[in-house]
DNA sequence: TGTTATAATTAGGCATGCCTTATAAAATTT
DNA sequence: AAATTTTATAAGGCATGCCTAATTATAACA
């Protein structure tokens, strides 16, 4: 929480883009943010500084241990928050991560632990991302895109994009969600339709969302989604 | 949720200070708000701009009704998040109102409904303070400060200040919190202690505490506190 | 190696919300 | 009515976080 809000989207978003293992170049960052190169740079300047993140011209961003674990923080207490949405005021899976978004900078490590505790120490939030105990991993080595299955293949899906409303209600409606198993039938050529089953029945989505849903192949571990 | 954090705070201390009533000094309101008075000068230009006071110079600022209810909402986010705090976490009495502080500024009217419903609706903040439907009053007609009693009556706590987190340590301790009926014992002289009777004990407190604590003389008409 | 594309950096600006200092205007007191 | 105090307003600044346009440095490619 000393951190400001712009900083902590700052921290989350090069932890996303794989900025704990090598670097984030920042024009990447830029377009992913939505925000100018040259502002990016500037706000990428201060957060060196505060030694959040490593810096090298020409190479991009990587965070310190310090800027992974205000990162880890972020996003922990942004998972809570979606599960106490969801789970106990029944706000629709996909309103969830936009009201989490503000939730998120507006709590202190006292409420985010005690949520914790209130809400029975949760693994993961609504759209499957984990959530540790006092941090939490960013990336899940297990899990693979939905397009990477082979024909006539199984798996559970783990995590769906999360960053857009629409996109989530769109999920909610073909019961896509996390802990849902599916089977790949077919990728159809020239940039076609990807068709999957799911609950008996049969789906076509685009390459692009089949790309962003993770899935993983061994068998459940997760526990039960409350429902909404 | 359309103003800026700093415009609902604006709001809801000119509604604290009586701007539904007449209206409040400018200079008042900079020494309230710890901002220098020019600065405040500027900001309530700004709300008067959107409609929200009503400045006259030399006389002061009132709340219009857009003003008011945008200050009700705030109060009604921000109760709510005291209850929440307070009842399902379990974050001591005085630690409540600076952590709603920050999330009232983050809570849609969807959240702060669906909050309200999962609380049951409560009457009130855990510091007395009244939590209605749409929105919520200012100011409690019936309500006189403790001080008002003369020997011997006796009155139900309504409100305590909130803003001072060690002031709720100590008012916690004494036992102080709204429903517990206390007798006033005496009021000794040249400014003394202020000498009141709760849970069969005496105690003393200063003037100025004395002032700001609100009671009412009628029996109760709370519902139980629930614990913490 | 030279050209091209990408990334970095400088310079100047804007809005918000705060600051101080200084002056002008109104209200209050004597 | 005159003096004093209070209030309003103007002028100029600062930090944050964003912007565009233009320049410079490096990397990558042919």
């Amino acid at each position: 929480m000393l951190h400001s809000e712009s900083a902590e989207d700052y921290l989350k978003t090069i932890c996303k883009m794989g900025g704990t293992q090598g670097a984030v170049s920042t024009s990447a960052l830029a377009s992913r943010l939505g925000i100018s190169p040259v502002s990016v740079h500037e706000m990428i300047r201060k957060l060196a500084e505060q030694g959040l993140v490593e810096y090298t011209p020409y190479r991009g961003v990587s965070l310190t241990p310090a800027g992974l674990r205000a990162a880890q923080n972020v996003f922990r207490r942004h998972r809570l928050w979606e599960r106490f949405l969801h789970d106990s005021l029944g706000l629709p899976w996909a309103r969830v991560h936009e009201e989490a978004e503000r939730l998120e900078h507006a709590t202190s490590q006292e409420v985010s632990d005690r949520l914790a505790q209130f809400l029975n120490y949760p693994q993961e939030c609504p759209h499957g991302y984990p959530i540790g105990q006092e941090t939490c991993a960013c990336e899940d080595e297990a899990a693979r895109p939905l397009l990477e299955l082979a024909a006539g293949e199984s798996a559970e899906i783990e995590r769906v994009p999360e960053d857009n409303a629409q996109m989530l209600e769109y999920l909610d409606h073909l019961g896509l969600r996390p802990g849902v198993r599916v089977t790949m039938i077919e990728i159809a050529p020239f940039d076609g339709p990807v068709t999957i089953e799911l609950a008996g029945e049969r789906k076509a989505i685009g390459r692009p969302l089949a790309e962003r849903i993770l899935v993983h192949i061994a068998a459940s571990h997760h526990t039960e989604h409350q429902g909404g």
